[in-house]
DNA sequence: AAACGAATGTATAACGTTGTAAAAATCAGG
DNA sequence: CCTGATTTTTACAACGTTATACATTCGTTT
């Protein structure tokens, strides 16, 4: 039954030439109906099915896009993988997936198109990737997605870190808080990191606190263990934070889970703000306040953006700023409100 | 520098033919080192890249292989797609994610390859999927992954789920839990959740037990969300379950939310097992246990397969058994452990 | 009714690669 | 230095598709 069935076969079985069946293939608008359902039964009896590696040599077109992004366990960048994987099929593209675990190394052979070579676009969420690494790439059309702030002609699709981090430390300071502590500075090459460190000095700054350095926790990777090691540190070196500030949820729950096995509760002792709102900050014992980027607009303008340079889209490099909002959860209540709610649990 | 250069350009620049640069090029025994040599020159120099379409075109292999899950928000899913992925790159192949939303129909698009269609192979990770749709597909090597248990000859990698699920149950029976409810009977088809539900009553019946089916919760989906409305069903139909046995860890989570909201204490009160071992787990206020898949051989083993079946392995159809073991955290400590501990902190 | 333009169908040549078979170059032995 | 065997290189034909250019048909207009 689906022994490869080619244009040849379905022209010999309707008695016309390949490339009328072509055409039928292709919508091409000059086809008589007559023809166009004569061939099309043929179509459907011989169960043809059209060979994309034979078109793609033709048209120099894949229909693949590669999305390589820097982890999936991290449920941000899985729920975000979703959302492009849906804009994309919307666009009758499919998407190859790839993951650089955030290495420089990596990134660069992706940016260059060498581990994914049958693809038409790339969307590529770069954490350590240099700017020039890109410097003499002429290949595919690009697209980079998240916190990077690079000077390069492609089109860039990010939330304003700076502003988010400052709204979720203002939103601490607004609770009363005065020692908030950054979990996530980034060892190594990081700018996402360095931009939401940036933040928080600034709103901490811009509110006549001072912006204690030591209550800086840097870390290697941005996952729970990693959080619950710079929360224990933090701790460990005698600072008492009253609230803390991390530069995603799961770090922000694996600090809590350290508050937690130290006795400090949340956000009574300690108030807690994440990044990316995941949906597991949701259903935790105190669920999460976090910053809620838009994923499925980040994915659907990180598609559109590919496949309109594709179609020779050359207008000056795209920069979008993608909306997100504050999302206020238990971690951050009111020390009133959180204690009417522990008197009435 | 990437103007698109073909064997033809190599030919002529190095004077010979094409069919020698492509020797050159796949290492074909019988080409001397000065000829080598001189060809890898002028490659060198003209920053020749082989035309993956163009060789996928003559010799009908693309290099891709599909997976197909059915939802990448779920942790477990995410982690086993990387696990795929990197095996995958061992052997020189990419993989092409695609995610079905555990549906039928969706599943019965990817299993004819109507989504992708440039792939050698397919991983599959069915929910809803009969036996009767794979009937007739005469396509590319596929490999079924995950609980669902067909009759059908293709290579199926997975857990034993109803000796898990027992295991799970033991354990909690162990404890000295008698009321085990059983969160995760999933509305409509879906088989996994049906052999964990057997697992689940076989064990009760084993330790002379009540199967209480009025402690199975059927859901619609798998996530935090559907496990915490399970959880509030059982408890508003007033039964008093002592333990908590969830077919996969959000689901597990989204209750421990709820019985955390209705003053009920894990595991103290309720003992809960969940099933997975997604990192999220052990990060929560309170630890789960959790049945843990070798996620890595999982899906180690997955990419074999194909790439056997690919070429052109004929023996009778695999059926491996994954190895898995049960992870014991906090949401199950024994009652006197769980008293000192909550003495201690 | 002839002639014209528009609409529709067809033959052929690519796209870049590799397998096959045949040609050319090399080598060993007399 | 020739013969025959062996190694190395080459020419050519596919793979399945679409673009180009041409041929046919049809419906109008003169």
């Amino acid at each position: 039954m689906d022994v490869r069935v080619s244009l040849k076969d379905v022209a010999a079985h309707a008695g016309v030439s390949i490339k009328t069946v072509s055409n039928v293939v292709n919508n091409y608008q000059h086809v008589t109906p007559a023809m166009r359902e004569r061939v099309q039964r043929s179509i459907d009896i011989l169960g043809y099915r059209p060979n994309l590696a034979a078109r793609h040599l033709r048209k120099g077109r894949t229909g693949v896009i590669a999305l390589a992004l820097p982890e999936l366990g991290n449920p941000y960048f899985a729920e975000l993988a979703a959302a492009v994987i849906d804009a994309a099929v919307e666009h009758d593209y499919i998407v190859l997936l790839d993951h650089t675990g955030g290495r420089r190394e990596q990134e660069i052979l992706v940016s260059q198109g060498f581990r994914a070579r049958v693809i038409d676009g790339l969307i590529l969420s770069p954490i350590e990737l240099e700017a020039e690494d890109l410097r003499d790439r002429e290949n595919v059309p690009l697209v980079l997605l998240g916190e990077r702030d690079y000077d390069l002609p492609y089109d860039h699709i990010a939330i304003d870190n700076v502003a988010a981090a400052r709204d979720a430390v203002r939103h601490l300071i607004s609770l009363g808080r005065r020692n908030v502590a950054f979990i996530g500075a980034r060892n190594g090459r990081s700018e996402p990191a360095q931009l939401r460190v940036r933040g928080w000095r600034e709103e901490l700054r811009a509110a006549g606190l001072p912006a204690d350095e030591g209550l800086v926790a840097a870390t290697d990777g941005w996952g729970h263990a990693d959080g619950a090691a710079a929360m224990a540190r933090i701790l460990d070196s005698g600072r008492q934070p009253d609230a803390v500030f991390a530069y995603d949820d799961p770090m922000a729950i694996g600090a809590m889970r350290v508050l937690h096995e130290r006795g400090l509760r949340v956000p009574e002792d300690v108030a807690v703000v994440g990044f990316d709102d995941v949906i597991e900050g949701r259903f935790g014992a105190v669920t999460l306040t976090s910053i809620s980027p838009d994923k499925e607009a980040i994915g659907r303008l990180a598609v559109e953006s590919v496949l309109a340079r594709l179609n020779g889209d050359t207008r000056p490099p795209l920069r979008v700023s993608a909306d997100y909002r504050l999302v206020e959860r238990e971690s951050t209540l009111g020390r009133e409100e959180a204690a009417r709610r522990a008197t009435a649990g």
